[in-house]
DNA sequence: CTACCGATTATCT
DNA sequence: GATAATCGGTAGT
């Protein structure tokens, strides 16, 4: 397993949104027993978010105790509370070191743990897919205990694996949000 | 299948 | 005080 290092993250942030696509996410999960699972599933869809040039990001209005983590080195881990129930995961990555930005990773398929994964999101039969920011936090036990986790070093809870490479990727505008909406800056697997 | 609505609270202005 | 990078349930097509 080859594991992604900051080189990958230090990069315009578009581009490593597109690129995390077919990567692994894997989170280490200490279960009731006290045995470490791996969690893990294939990155189908992504988001990229700006800052000073994209009015949608958190970053848009400069540093703030919440999105500190954007400002700082990349390849961390941006972990936030939205509408008063829901995580969601982001990966920060950008250029400049005076920049700010992250990849919001909006859905998996489950690799590692599937059942594990079924439990935490209490869902009983079916769903193949971790599908949405907000389920996929539940799914992994993702909270706002793991913001700035470093990515890239071993032995992490959250890492990011080597995975496989999409054949076709889709590209579309960014969803949920009230601005920039003319930008396409969400990126997905294709399967046809 | 799509559309709408309510839940619920950290964070920022 | 307003808003939000959402979700799950319910009702309609």
């Amino acid at each position: 397993m080859v594991h992604l290092d900051i080189e990958f993250y230090s990069r315009n942030t578009e581009d490593v949104a597109r690129d995390l696509l077919g990567k692994k996410l894997v989170r280490m999960y200490e279960d009731g027993s006290g045995k470490l699972k791996r969690l893990s599933g294939i990155i189908y869809e992504t988001e990229a978010y700006g800052s000073k040039n994209d009015p949608a990001s958190h970053a848009f209005n400069g540093l703030t105790n919440r999105n500190s983590v954007m400002f700082g080195d990349v390849g961390k881990a941006y972990v936030y509370f939205i509408f008063g129930m829901h995580h969601c995961m982001n990966v920060t990555a950008h250029s400049s070191n005076n920049d700010a930005g992250a990849v919001l990773i909006r859905s998996l398929i489950p690799s590692e743990g599937i059942n594990s994964m079924m439990f935490l999101c209490n869902i009983k039969n079916k769903l193949n897919l971790i599908k949405g920011p907000g389920r996929l936090t539940k799914a992994l036990d993702i909270n706002k205990s793991h913001n700035g986790l470093n990515l890239t070093k071993e032995r992490s809870i959250l890492q990011i694996e080597d995975g496989i490479r999409p054949k076709n990727i889709l590209v579309t505008p960014r969803i949920g949000i009230s601005k920039a909406k003319e930008k396409y800056w969400r990126f997905m697997i294709s399967i046809d």
